[in-house]
Order: structure tokens, then C-alpha cells, then sequence
RNA sequence: GGCCCGUUCGUCUAGCGGUUAGGACACCGCCCUUUCACGGCGGCAGCACGGGUUCGAGUCCCGUACGGGUCACCA
């Protein structure tokens, strides 16, 4: 089984796109076969190179390594169609010697008239081949008249177009309403479906596994692999993609429409909390959970990214969700891919992120956040041993691995007070400073400063005084961390260690005095 | 508009003639708790509609509605 994905340099990786290639990857890996990456660049004048990086990039950060292709070769190359102009040269010869194509001279005015004319009567569109050239006078006599000409398809115009397709069964159209679609343009240049079908047949592609947008273009595919004598593939027509909340193809295009989607939203600027604070350089074109690119600069899992999105239109049994990667390679099959579009829910995605980056060894996961840390400034050298407290102590708050900025003031004494938490917990109760002032002194005195330390200096402050825990504490959490919430109090205070506290109890009762001023 | 595809809780889905229509995410409530999370328990909520076929239809057939894809000298 040789399975492809063939992606046009365009500068990103688009998740709808993963979710196709993981598919045709997956099957590959299966099946022993290969899994070919192909660039689809005929219409590229721009530097290909630059558009394809973050392409390679995406893949790589994913773990879904390519048979052959770009920087890895392989038998079949080149794996750019912008170099593989002879062999589509060769097939739109044939084609045009064999009679099933034809150079066509109409003006694209003309075209459009004619097209106009049959969206008025309320008709399919077809060609009656008036500029079709069938000898070399007529091109002669066309060109002397001004006109290009273009290579057409000179498609069947009656009987059936039998499409088996491995996810839908079969798909019936009639020929008739398939128009003569051009192949090559005026300069020679080959066009997507020639090139495509050439490509396909000389890699040895045995599946075709895309999107079902492609399913209009199956017909005249498969006219131009039989009128070439080609063996067909085997076509599998995966639902596509919808948009958060919709039904319409989720497209990069429309990511504006998407910010107003809550749950979209929600995560778009979770990853812009934690590229503001690891100052990461984002572009708006490229950072939005539509792309990749945005789950790798946060800190995502890619085996939960895989995982999610092979669950976007596919299911082993409706109960079983969470797959290792071997596991998905072994459980994947196309027969149990749906019809119905699939639409993109980011909260489901962040919630498999969440439980599956809380399930790595304590070690894996202070190797994931390190990055961040240092990126924010948390960290001047390789302290791992406050980071791996931090993160430990942490937990599953920790969601993704970028999540660390949250934890800022465990390591940096810049940070705000969250203006809520100040006014609730240090302004409003009459003796809240006062209590502070005292529990600092007795902190300061505290034999010991661990865990279980902090715990029990700051009980027998509470009972010499005869106050509740509660009605200190969380004066004490905003005093020392700025937030109104976090994890454990004490873990927090040994964390924090004796200077900081202190330090920071005196800045707070400082600032309120201020503030009541 | 032509051609094609699709339709089970808000979302992802299970279901392949007889089910109290199951699970997951989200949401809501309760419990746990020094906070925030986690976790536990519970709740809300679905077969687009109309005809057939059948003893019996979410499951099969036809139609309607709605949604979507595609109609380039893009890929």
C-alpha cells in the first residue's frame, strides 16, 4: 500500500490537512507500505522553499515521517511537480495524439459568456468545442486571430462515470454533466489533474485518500488515468473538516468569523497568554488554532493533536477515545470513516491535552515546560530543582506546557496582584493587615521552612490567635502570590522559601496602605 | 443555478429491524476542599420532516426540507 499527501507550498499547515495526511499515514504504517510527500507547486512562482518549511516543520513536530519525498528523495522523484514537466510534456502529447484531448482556442471572454449563458437557463454548463483545433491549420488560423490556445480534456459526453470510492461505496455521475476541463495552459504549463494523475501513476500511488471536495474532481481524474492506460487507484473520500460550531469547511480564511466562537476564542487566547509571556515571535497570520504551528509554540502533546483529529470523523467503537500512537497505526481503518463533515471543537481538544499531559512522569514533563520557562525569564540557569517543585506541586494545572508562565511568582518577584483578589481578600476584612503583620513575624522566627513547616507555623499562628485557617490564608495567598487561587498553600510557601514570604508580606500590607490612602 | 454529498444530544460519536437510544467533551447541580484545579456522584439534552416496506423502523426504500461541497488557464 503506497499512500500520499500532497500539500501546495503555501506557507502553514492546516489541521484539516493533518487530519488527511494522518489518515494516509496511518495507512501506510499499517500496512507496511509508504507514505509519500509530494509538492503539489505548479502554479508556484514564489520561493517554494520558504512556503514549504513550515509545512515540513509541522509534520515533523507531529511525528509523521514521509517515505520519500522533500530532503528525504526516494525512487520516484523528484517529488516537486515544478520538476517533473517532462513527464506531464509526454502524457498531454499522448493524449492529444490519442484523440481525447484537444487544443482549444477559446477566449476566456467567450468562455464566460457562454457559461453566464448556461447558468441563465438554468442548465450544465458544456462546451460545444467551436474553438476546438483539429488539425494544425485550424491552430494556425485560430493563432492569426490573435488566440491562445489550451489543451482540453475532450470528455465523454454520454454513459456513466462509475466511481468506488472505500468510504462511500460507489458514487454515480453522468458523463454528460463533466465539462472539458483545460490541462495545460497556453504557455504548456501543466494544470492540477493532469499533473496529479501523471504523479500518481508513476509513484505507484495505490490509494488515493483526500478530502471529499475532491470528489467533483474524481471524474475527470479518472478519465485522464484510463484514456492514459493508467491502472486506477483505490479512492477513499474523507469528510471535511467543518468550522467550530458549523458546518462549513473550517478555513484559514475565516478565523476572524472563529474568534467570535467561544471555545475557539478561549484557546486563541490562552496561546497568546503564554506568547506574550514567553515572548514568543507570533504573526496573526500563522498563530490561531486552524494551524499547527499554534499547538507547537504552546506546548501541546502532538500524539493528543493526532489523536483528536483521527477522531474527527472516524471511531473505533464509540466508547474508546484515547489511542497511543501504535495504537491508532494498528486500529485505523477506512471502513468505519464517516460521511458527515466533522466540525473542529478546540475545548475537546485542550480537555484530551489536559488529561493526557497530567498522565507523563513528573521528569517528561519539566523537560516539556523547561523551554517555557526560560523563554518567560522564569529561570536564569538550569534550575531544574525549583522547576521540577514547581511543576510537581503544580500538577494538572498544568495543561499544556506553556501553562508554567502561570506560575511566574513562584520564581520572580515582578507580579501583579489580581485587583479582585486584593480588594476581597486584604482590603475588605478589617483585620487582614494586622493579622498579616503578625504572621510574618512569626514566619520569619519558624524553625522550619518546608512543607510541613510553613503548615505548622501558620496553624499555631492560627490557634494563639483563635482564628480559623480560612481567615487568614487566603490574605496570605494573595499577599505572597498575587492570585486568588493556585496550589497547595504550604507547597507554595516552602516553595516561595522564608526571605520571599517575608519580603513579599511586607510589599502587600505596604500597598495597602497605599491603597487606602 | 447545474452536478454531487450529507443529516442521532450544543459538539464528536455508538447503533448495522425489536435498546429505558449508549459513551466522550461542553454546560448545570451536589460532594470533597484553605483557594484554584483534579476527582466522585447526579442532571440537562438527540434520531430533520412526510410517506411507504414490515408484526415492528434511528436502522430499509422514496420524497421534502435543511445544511454543505464543487463548478478556474488554483490546488
Amino acid at each position: 500500500m503506497r499512500t500520499r499527501f500532497a500539500p501546495s507550498p503555501t506557507g502553514y499547515l492546516h489541521i484539516g490537512g493533518v487530519r488527511t495526511a494522518l489518515f494516509n499515514w496511518l495507512l501506510a504504517r499499517q500496512s507496511g507500505g509508504q507514505f509519500v510527500l509530494r509538492i503539489d507547486d505548479t502554479d508556484s512562482h514564489r520561493n517554494v522553499e520558504a512556503a514549504l518549511q513550515p509545512i515540513l516543520d509541522g509534520f515533523r513536530f507531529l511525528g509523521m515521517d514521509w517515505d520519500e519525498g522533500p530532503d528525504v528523495g526516494g525512487p520516484h522523484g523528484p517529488y516537486f511537480q515544478s520538476q517533473r514537466g517532462e513527464q506531464y510534456a509526454d502524457a498531454i502529447e499522448r493524449l492529444l495524439n490519442d484523440g481525447h484531448a484537444y487544443w482549444d482556442y477559446a477566449r476566456p471572454k467567450e468562455l464566460a459568456a457562454m457559461r453566464e449563458e448556461a447558468k441563465h437557463s438554468g442548465t450544465a454548463f458544456v462546451y460545444d468545442r467551436r474553438y476546438a483545433a483539429d488539425s494544425q491549420p485550424d491552430r494556425e488560423r485560430f493563432e492569426k486571430e490573435g488566440r491562445q490556445g489550451v489543451v482540453r480534456l475532450r470528455m465523454h459526453r454520454e454513459g456513466q462515470c462509475v466511481m468506488p470510492d472505500l468510504v462511500r461505496g460507489e458514487v454515480i455521475v453522468e458523463w454528460a454533466s463533466e465539462q472539458d476541463h483545460v490541462i495545460a495552459r497556453a504557455d504548456g504549463s501543466p494544470l492540477y489533474h493532469l499533473a496529479s494523475v501523471v504523479d500518481d501513476h508513476a509513484m505507484q500511488i495505490t490509494h488515493v485518500v483526500r478530502a471529499a471536495e475532491h470528489l467533483p474532481n474524481t471524474p475527470r481524474q479518472i478519465f485522464i488515468a484510463e484514456a492514459l492506460g493508467y491502472p486506477l487507484p483505490k479512492y477513499a473520500h474523507l469528510p471535511y473538516v467543518a468550522e467550530p460550531g458549523g458546518t462549513a469547511k473550517l478555513s484559514k480564511r475565516k478565523i476572524d468569523k472563529y474568534t467570535k466562537q467561544r471555545d475557539f476564542a478561549k484557546l486563541l487566547s490562552h496561546g497568546h497568554k503564554i506568547a506574550d509571556r514567553c515572548g514568543l515571535a507570533i504573526s496573526s497570520e500563522t498563530f490561531n488554532p486552524v494551524l499547527v504551528d499554534f499547538y507547537q509554540k504552546i506546548g501541546f502533546l502532538p500524539d493528543v493533536l493526532l489523536n483528536y483529529l483521527m477522531l474527527l470523523g472516524w471511531s473505533l467503537d464509540g466508547s474508546r477515545e484515547r489511542f497511543q500512537r501504535d495504537e491508532m497505526v494498528k486500529l485505523f481503518t477506512l471502513e468505519r470513516v464517516n460521511l458527515a463533515p466533522a466540525s473542529f471543537d478546540p475545548a475537546k481538544l485542550l480537555a484530551f491535552q489536559a488529561d493526557t499531559f497530567a498522565t507523563l512522569e513528573l521528569d517528561h514533563r519539566v523537560e516539556l515546560v523547561r523551554p517555557f520557562a526560560m523563554a518567560a525569564g522564569l529561570m536564569q540557569g538550569d534550575d531544574d530543582a525549583s522547576l521540577g517543585a514547581v511543576v510537581e506541586a503544580a500538577g494538572d494545572r498544568l495543561k499544556v506546557a506553556g501553562d508554567i508562565v502561570d506560575f511566574d511568582y513562584c520564581f520572580v518577584d515582578e507580579f501583579e496582584y489580581d485587583a479582585k483578589a486584593f480588594k476581597k481578600r486584604v482590603l475588605t476584612p478589617e483585620d487582614a493587615v494586622l493579622l498579616l503583620s503578625e504572621l510574618s513575624q512569626h514566619l520569619e522566627a519558624a524553625e522550619s521552612f518546608d512543607i510541613g513547616g510553613a503548615e505548622a507555623t501558620v496553624k499555631g499562628f492560627c490557634e494563639k490567635k483563635e482564628i480559623q485557617l480560612g481567615q487568614i490564608i487566603h490574605a496570605l495567598r494573595v499577599a505572597t502570590t498575587g492570585q486568588p487561587g493556585g496550589f497547595g498553600m504550604f507547597e507554595t510557601l516552602a516553595i516561595l522559601g522564608r526571605d520571599r514570604v517575608v519580603r513579599r508580606i511586607q510589599a502587600c500590607i505596604q500597598k495597602a496602605a497605599s491603597d487606602e490612602a
